[in-house]
DNA sequence: CGTATTTGACCCGCGC
DNA sequence: GCGCGGGTCAAATACG
């Protein structure tokens, strides 16, 4: 699937690049066309002013009126060429990520096709919640929304696949998730009949996400992000049942598990950054087995598109480690589960700049785990979106997804987090606008830019969202976000508005 | 009184 | 095999 799809994607990046030449070509032409028109023009002057005897002033005046015109041309021309110029370097840009995209991806495919499904799972996102009739659909569609959003650059549909064969963890996960939101229904699609039922919890411990013997991993989910509160709300109710010292963090780590419904397997681990304790590391490991509340499923829907972008934008500095999308799905996934997780110890991710994806290994574990970086300092939200459709894209915020099989890839997102969170607990203006981006991305139209912006937005004016993304980030290190920090992180969402956000508050502070 | 949190003990996996 | 550390259980306690 994997490589069909980069495939596709690839062919469509050419294809587009191949598109913006070509008009560049035809602008070429057009240019050259009023250069020989102008140039006749220009002899004009001199020739009728040489050989028109009658009215050489009107003659003059024409002339300088042509002139002028041709200048006022020229000047057209050169905006229309700068244009075709900036589209083009930025096709080439998005191409260039596509295609180191692709070849960290391949590395895995090629060497262990069971790899890909290391990933395990398939992972579908559907950042739009509702749409519930769509799954198949959007099976069937994701690879050309990938196309699509690898040429502009963000994309829509956020939906991730990835079909791994067999792995029943990640498959579980994404069902769980799904059925809050819609989003799961469609990960098993591709053939992995999902047994709903299974989600076996039959393990006490956790959740049905891995299958015990099948060496698959575990998918986490961490995210860090700076929050003064004890917990991030998330939208999801947690029951404290035990708290316990980490070695290396003198920082007593919290373990909850999920009350929404009964015998939900999810579990979710808070703890503070040694380093910083402004930071605080969250993980979540498994999947939810009932529906999400609508705040949690905005939330991973955020998130998942946030991943989306920070995958697609791999191109700048995550190279390998993006490189599996599956990964990178499932990540999306237990986002949208709301399996949210930090695990933060564990994982490695060290971001360090907030761009810069380092991708980390880690080594130990046989999750996979997803981190999301929320600390480090987002450059402006804004500003990166912008860039996101100019360029890089994804500045602002980046996923690094670890598996455990392959090569860790911690996935840093800097901004969206916060935004993620008060989006989650809003239906209202965050939750509006982060559906709006939605819409636009899942649209084909494709504005990078206005997704981008209307998300960055989202995140930037809610603390909430930000506190809530933020946690995500890895564990362990801290490292390099601890840096960062800037303003969208993690700011306690005073306002969790709503009911939800009441409860969303209750649940999180429980998480307290 | 019911529910949630606290906290020590227990279980299990991993490394030496 | 032993010790260490992470994770979970469950009784005790606190709170509304």
């Amino acid at each position: 699937m994997l490589v069909f799809e980069g495939a596709a994607v690839k062919e469509e990046i050419c294809a587009a690049d191949e598109r913006s030449v070509e008009v560049g070509k035809v602008s070429t032409r057009i240019l050259s066309e009023r250069l020989a028109m102008e140039a006749p023009s220009r002899p004009s002057p001199s020739i009728q002013e040489d050989s028109v005897p009658l009215s050489q002033e009107e003659q003059l005046k024409n002339t300088k009126t042509e002139m002028d015109e041709v200048r006022e041309e020229n000047g057209r021309l050169k905006t229309i060429l700068a244009h075709i110029v900036k589209d083009h370097q930025y096709l080439q840009k998005q191409y260039f990520d596509i295609v180191q995209q692709e070849q960290s991806k391949r590395p895995p495919e090629t060497t262990d096709p069971s790899d890909v499904e290391e990933p395990d799972e398939l992972v579908s996102l559907s950042l739009g919640t509702s749409s519930t009739g769509q799954k198949k659909e959007d099976m069937i569609s994701t690879k050309k929304e990938r196309e699509e959003e690898d040429e502009e650059g963000l994309t829509l549909g956020l939906h991730c696949r990835f079909e791994g064969t067999r792995k029943s963890p990640s498959d579980h996960e994404s069902n769980l998730c799904a059925d809050s939101s819609s989003e799961e229904a469609k990960e098993e699609e591709p053939g992995e009949p999902r047994p709903p039922t299974e989600i076996p919890k039959s393990l006490r411990t956790d959740d049905d996400e891995v299958p015990q013997q099948l060496p698959v991993k575990k998918a986490r989910v961490t995210i860090r992000a700076r929050c003064d509160a004890p917990t991030m709300i998330d939208g999801c109710q947690w029951r404290k049942y035990g708290q316990k010292i980490a070695k290396g963090n003198p920082c007593p780590r919290a373990y909850y598990r999920c009350t929404v419904g009964a015998g939900c397997p999810v579990r979710k681990q808070v703890q503070r950054c040694a380093e910083d304790m402004s930071i605080l590391i969250t993980t979540y490991q498994g999947t939810h087995n009932h529906p999400l509340p609508i705040s949690a499923t905005a939330m991973a829907s955020t998130a998942a598109a946030m991943h989306m972008l920070g995958s697609s934008a791999s191109g700048q500095g995550m190279g390998e480690a993006i490189g599996s999308l599956s990964s990178s799905s499932a990540a999306i996934t237990s986002l949208s589960g709301l399996n949210f997780g930090l695990l933060g110890s564990t994982s490695s991710a060290r971001q360090q700049s907030s761009y810069l994806p380092i991708p980390s290994h880690s080594p130990t574990s046989s999750y996979s785990t997803i981190t999301l970086d929320l600390t480090a300092p987002p450059p402006s939200s804004t500003s990166q979106l912008s860039q996101l459709g100019g360029f890089p894209r994804y500045s602002s915020t980046r996923f690094n997804f670890s598996s455990s099989e392959s090569s860790i890839v911690p996935a840093s997102w800097s901004d969206g987090y916060s935004s993620y969170e008060s989006l989650a607990y809003h239906n209202t203006p965050s939750q509006s606008i982060l559906q709006k981006a939605i819409d636009t991305t899942a649209a084909p139209a494709l504005n990078q830019h206005p997704l981008t912006d209307t998300i960055a937005k989202a995140i930037t004016s809610d603390p909430s969202f930000q506190s809530a993304v933020a946690a995500a980030i890895t564990s362990s290190n801290t490292s390099s976000s601890s840096q960062q920090q800037n303003s969208l992180f993690l700011q306690p969402s005073p306002n969790l508005p709503g009911s939800k956000s009441a409860s969303a508050d209750h649940n999180g502070g429980s998480i307290n």
